[in-house]
DNA sequence: GTAAAATTGAAAACGATTTTCAAATTGAGA
DNA sequence: TCTCAATTTGAAAATCGTTTTCAATTTTAC
């Protein structure tokens, strides 16, 4: 939770994404958002700023078709598992409880820490039908 | 397991993949063995015959600087929770045992099948310190 | 053997992202 | 508040891994 909203074009940014919290936008989807409001911040500038949320791990990351798409993340210093159905696109978190056992169990085990915010995919109920 | 194999071509990048068993590939890396050895694959084929073993499960795939790199996965139909460190790429697969009950509690209590061959990234011991 | 289907590969196109560089903004210290 | 250094911005150009195109070749089915 570096303080990067200095200026005025990554305070809309950041406002952009908290208000689209719950899904995963990409640099263009901001672009259009910024034209649509007359905000005037260059897509390079945008790709800059996702750089460095992503190096703060204030954002969750998934590629799709040679996109990035970004999702922000509000409690910097809690861990998920956030589990994405790969047909629909639904997708939730892991409850703490039981992610703190596979946690637990891959750091005494595997000696491995997770990652923040790591996505994993596979298919929900309705789309394996 | 699609049999897939049936061109030179295709036997010869499968080839390279069982070799390399151990790492991720990107077609490049296919094009330079492909060169050094003298055979000629072109690199178009390569990109399309990745496409095919994606798509079949037959690979595990990692996305890095805009890179796709590919593991091939001998066991096609066993699934796997595979672990990867960020830092140094040391990776290892997490035991059959501790698998099915993360994969059994994610199924039950979140009505989600876990894809084959998911990578889960992390921070490896040697790293973190 | 023959026609249809699938595969190949060189070249061109694509497109998301990064780089460049000069101008504008911001921050720190006087 | 002024000043200079450091940071940030953005338009344009470059980058580069991947995909598309399309004609030629190979494979498959009957």
């Amino acid at each position: 939770m570096i303080n990067n909203y200095k200026t005025k074009q990554r305070k809309i940014i950041m406002d952009y994404l908290i208000q689209n919290e719950d899904k995963f936008v990409n640099a263009e989807d901001i672009l259009e958002y910024m034209k649509r409001n007359n905000q005037e911040v260059g897509l390079t500038t945008i790709y800059r700023f996702l750089i460095l949320l992503e190096k703060n791990n204030e954002v969750r990351v998934e590629i799709k078709n040679h996109t990035k798409y970004y999702q922000y993340v509000s409690q910097e210093s809690y861990q998920h598992l956030f589990l994405k159905c790969k047909t629909c696109g639904k997708s939730m978190d892991l409850d703490c409880k039981e992610f703190e056992n596979i946690n637990m169990h891959i750091k005494k085990e595997h000696k491995f820490n997770l990652d923040y915010n790591t996505i994993i995919y596979g298919t929900c109920e309705t789309c394996t039908k």
